[in-house]
DNA sequence: ACAGTATTTATCCAACGGGTTAATTTTCGC
DNA sequence: GCGAAAATTAACCCGTTGGATAAATACTGT
């Protein structure tokens, strides 16, 4: 009784289901902002039917929160995993540069939520208790590692560290999440590998230079692959 | 016959109307995003009627592009108007953060509008010759400032001056277009006057300090309200 | 094997929103 | 004054979109 009716119908699978939601959403909402994404889409890309997002999730806003909330228990997450305890302080800032830019070009997707976002006033974060309560380890991991390296003479001068946290994090995302008109403006592709490698060497030459003082030593532990021409400018 | 009739129907004035419509289309984009703006709303902004969009403009995304490239056009107006030829390097530097603070302070419409061409990967942009022939007179000002500079030991070392041009504007985009979502995640508002002034300080200072090598002297240059308190961190 | 529940599908719809059509009123050249 | 062109209005069109309803299908415990 080879019945065409038997050929799997469908099986259930409902924390699969809303996790390929979830993703089809961040897609989604990501690529055309809030008011752009179209739930139907989103159903589609999930290999759903509509109706489902309605059923796992909730209306297009909880969707979204639920999308922008994912997004920042990702990056949080993945903060808490940067152990700089036991680097020089130089040595621990680059690294915290390091890690921020390569969080942002790995999950363009963030960058886009937090403009949606930031478009919306904030609107939906202020009703998140979820994502007020997580705060970046990095603000601490920041004052930890400037309090060591002024004690140990490697930097000159106290930097309140929400500061230089927001610093680090500007020179980053605004490159980034900036890229397209940037790169129409100055006529060349700034997101090509060359032009990643000389953006995340000068965030790290930046910010070390005006943390210790020094250009030339910064370059010696600097993450950055070593720039060889001569011409090239330090900072 | 006083007819109610007679109540002064109607004058004439295509310019005068086709610059409300593109000053209540520069809200309604810098509010809502491509997406997001209602062409209905934009008509009754701007007193009109939504046939009058499209008699004068053009259909939405025309009428998105042009208020994208009148932006542009005002903001590399503003710049040139900088005159940074007889100041010290460092003063011309300050001045060029100062500035570049202060207009993205003054225009928020602008960082929206930029945020919102890129989530639409400067697709508009591209099609634009008149955005793309503006140059921004910032990278040659800085070019200059900068040799003068390092030949007259002010600074010590070369940079880039597109990267320093795209740090610059990334120090106080970020933190301006950002302010919402941040000032929920740090609990306090990154917008009030004091925030600002801090900022505007910390942002002079950071980049002079790498520029300079120097962070006391830079102080007594920077534009933004000296700090007193002992306690208050240098960068 | 069967009842009951969880999950999924197939339609439907009312409101919205960009865009258009056609009529009306003002202005301007002559 | 007058007719044509420019500017403006009111009303309509129709595909889209978020959301809802109800029926169908798979799984679970018993």
């Amino acid at each position: 009784m080879a019945k065409a009716k038997r050929i799997l119908k469908w099986q259930r699978d409902p924390e699969g289901m809303r996790q390929r939601i979830l993703d089809a959403a961040k897609q989604e909402f990501s690529a055309h902002g809030l008011a752009g994404a179209r739930v139907d889409r989103i159903a589609a890309k999930a290999g759903a039917n509509k109706r489902m997002l309605y059923y796992h999730v909730g209306n297009k806003e909880d969707l979204y929160l639920e999308v922008l909330e994912g997004a920042y228990e990702k990056i949080r997450a993945e903060e808490r995993t940067l152990a700089l305890e036991h680097l020089d302080p130089p040595e621990a800032i680059a690294c915290l540069i390091d890690f921020t830019w390569n969080y942002f070009l790995r999950n363009p997707e963030f960058l886009a939520l937090l403009n949606t976002e930031n478009l919306a006033k904030a609107k939906h974060l202020k009703r998140s208790t979820k994502v007020k309560s997580m705060h970046s380890p990095f603000v601490e991991m920041i004052r930890t590692v400037v309090t060591r390296g002024v004690a140990r003479g490697d930097f000159r001068v106290a930097v309140d560290p929400v500061q230089l946290y927001i610093s680090i994090a500007a020179l980053a995302f605004f490159y980034l999440s900036n890229s397209a008109t940037l790169s129409v403006i100055f006529g060349r592709d700034l997101l090509k590998k060359d032009a990643r490698d000389e953006r995340l060497a000068h965030m790290i030459a930046l910010v070390l230079a005006a943390l210790t003082g020094e250009s030339t030593a910064v370059f010696g532990r600097a993450k950055a692959p070593a720039r060889q021409s001569a011409e090239q400018p330090v900072v």
